[in-house]
RNA sequence: GUCUCCAUCGUCUAGUGGUUAGGACAUCAGGUUUUCAUCCUGGUAACAUGGGUUCAACUCCCGUUGGAGAUGCCA
């Protein structure tokens, strides 16, 4: 059978790199394979969802090259009936029950099945014993059983877990007297007969079963039953919950592998005994870590700099995110880092994901984004500067031959679009001076002299780099100076600045007319 | 509190019993360059901690510490 996976975000606003991330990996993952990328939108929160979000999302996949297949995506609110159906069945089978505690109407909740050993994964561990604190009576029911454990330091701690998770139960007193024995009595505490309350018990005896499932990131991943609790599927007022909805859609998806943040672990072992009660073979699992910042801590609302519009706005390139992306919490085993689309579906895999969360290094990202944009064709790297400039009143409307030549000059030095803004120079009649740098170069006032000696020698010359190197070379050797002395004084007094390309081809491209007004405009500050 | 998972340079990572613990970004020094960047050369920098197992442990096991997630109507 072949591979089907899916993304499925929330249209909530802004779309986070960390999501996005998990849309990176299942779409290698599909493609190495060989399957079907899907796309599904969770947009059953209705009071988050909007419009603006799905059109955001939708762009930043376009533009990042995430093609997904089976057009149009799977809308998740035109499966709430589908839901409640899964939900009927399930409490038809006696594999979920109604309970009014909460809201104010009746939620519907997922009971972890008694009958687990069905379930994929489901073994039994062995006896076990859990000390309960005896001040605090144990109650059991088909809701499951309730308890206060004892926390190492013998206070009451909040203890209690799915029915299921407690075969073969019997509660005992401190003199291991049998108080309640479930033999013979299962039938009647799953079908709401029986509700037990048991006073003064000091422990609980049980057969402890597990379910386990091969995580294709993490490995082996195990629970004890008697630590997992039913889970609410209908909330009170009758809206399927995340948890049946995802499962009922991947079902109807047939996704094959759920690819998705470390953040759903816990949630997964559930997920399998939902599809097992609803009669679905079990896809496969693999979780990826999460991206962290550089605090360490998971990113947060506050965190705005995480969201790929974004980067997308400071001149990443869609290659250097998806790129810079994949390789956060993945290698390909080998030294490679910079890698195209098709190497990196060639190599990957899950089992070389990374089990630790990874903080972004947006140094690494843009010296790798630097790479790409060094080997950009010329035209296509135009375009894109243009349309980065067109943000300033200053960058619009640039003769397309002068920004060409401006552009030739300064590729190789630009590490994101945005940066363009520093080529202001370029396109003023007076530059904005680095009075920092201006004092650097000018401390020394003779040097102030010498570039009104090189302003007539420049005045004279026709005004090519060569021949601007040859005056600045005259002037230096008839005043002693050193070779190159010149250089940086003059380019602070014709851009303003303290870095740029060279200062004879720089020179060149600004055209004598104007230089030759910046330098007299300089003298006269 | 309890449960699940995790732990190699500042950061991303390679490494699956025997390695001078490798690479990349960042950083530092030197070289090239008229400056900056590129480029080249070199340097600083890591196995959280304590016990085992073993002839041998970054690697296996246990404890500790630290981190993340979960813990009934968020997804």
């Amino acid at each position: 059978m072949s591979v089907r996976v899916r993304f499925a975000p929330s249209p909530t606003g802004q779309v986070h790199i960390g999501n996005i991330r998990a849309a990176i990996f299942n779409w290698l993952f599909a493609r190495h394979e060989k399957g079907s990328f899907l796309l599904r939108i969770e947009d059953t929160d209705l009071e988050r969802s909007t419009p603006e979000a799905i059109k955001t999302l939708l762009e930043v996949m376009e533009w990042l090259g995430l093609d997904f297949d089976e057009k149009p995506p799977l809308y998740q609110t035109s499966q709430v009936s589908k839901h409640l159906a899964a939900v009927q069945q399930l409490l038809d089978q006696g594999d979920a029950y109604k309970d009014a505690k909460g809201g104010g109407g009746e939620a519907v909740l997922f009971k972890i099945p008694w009958h687990a050993e069905n379930v994929p994964g489901v073994h039994e561990v062995g006896p076990a014993e859990i000390a309960v604190h005896p001040e605090t009576p144990v109650v059991i029911s088909y809701k499951g059983v309730d308890y206060a454990a004892l926390s190492s330091k013998g206070k009451a701690a909040p203890g209690g877990g799915a029915l299921a998770g407690f075969k073969d139960l019997q509660v005992l007193d401190a003199e291991d007297k049998v108080l309640f024995d479930i033999h013979g009595q299962e039938e009647a505490v799953l079908n709401g007969e029986l509700v037990k309350t048991i006073e003064g018990a000091a422990k609980l005896r049980f057969t402890r079963r597990a379910i386990t499932y091969h995580d294709l990131v993490k490995g082996d991943m195990t629970k004890p039953l008697d630590g997992m609790k039913d889970v609410v599927i209908v909330r009170s007022d009758g809206s399927p919950v995340f948890h049946i909805a995802n499962v009922v859609d991947d079902i109807t998806q047939k996704v094959t592998h759920i690819i998705r943040g470390d953040d759903h672990v816990e949630n997964t072992f559930r997920h399998i005994m939902m599809f097992s009660c609803l009669g679905a073979p079990v896809p496969q699992y693999g979780h990826l870590p999460m991206i962290v910042n550089a605090a360490g801590k998971p990113y947060s609302k506050r965190d705005g700099d995480a969201f790929v519009g974004d980067f997308k706005d400071k001149g990443f390139l869609a290659d250097t995110m998806v790129n810079y992306l994949a390789l956060l919490g993945w290698n390909p085993g080998d030294e490679r880092e910079k890698m195209s689309r098709e190497e990196l579906i060639e190599a990957f895999s899950l089992d070389r994901c990374q089990h630790t969360p990874a903080q972004m290094d947006i140094q690494k990202m843009t010296n790798l984004n630097g790479q790409y944009l060094a080997e950009m064709e010329i035209g296509k790297f135009t375009e894109m500067c243009k349309s980065y400039l067109a943000v300033y009143d200053w960058g619009q409307n640039i003769k397309p031959e002068y920004l060409a030549k401006v552009c030739t000059l300064m590729q190789s030095r630009l590490k994101k679009f945005a940066d363009v803004e520093q080529w202001k120079y370029f396109f003023v009649e007076t530059p904005d001076y680095d009075e920092k740098n201006l004092a650097k170069q000018f401390k020394d006032d003779s040097v102030k002299a010498a570039l009104k000696e090189l302003e007539s020698a420049l005045a004279g010359c026709d005004f090519t780099a060569a021949a601007i190197e040859a005056a600045i070379h005259a002037t230096t050797e008839k005043l002693g100076m050193g070779q190159g002395k010149l250089n940086q004084p003059l380019r602070a007094a014709v851009t303003g600045v303290g870095v740029g390309a060279g200062i004879y081809e720089t020179l060149e491209l600004l055209g004598k007319d104007l230089s030759m007004k910046r330098l007299d405009a300089f003298f006269k500050r």
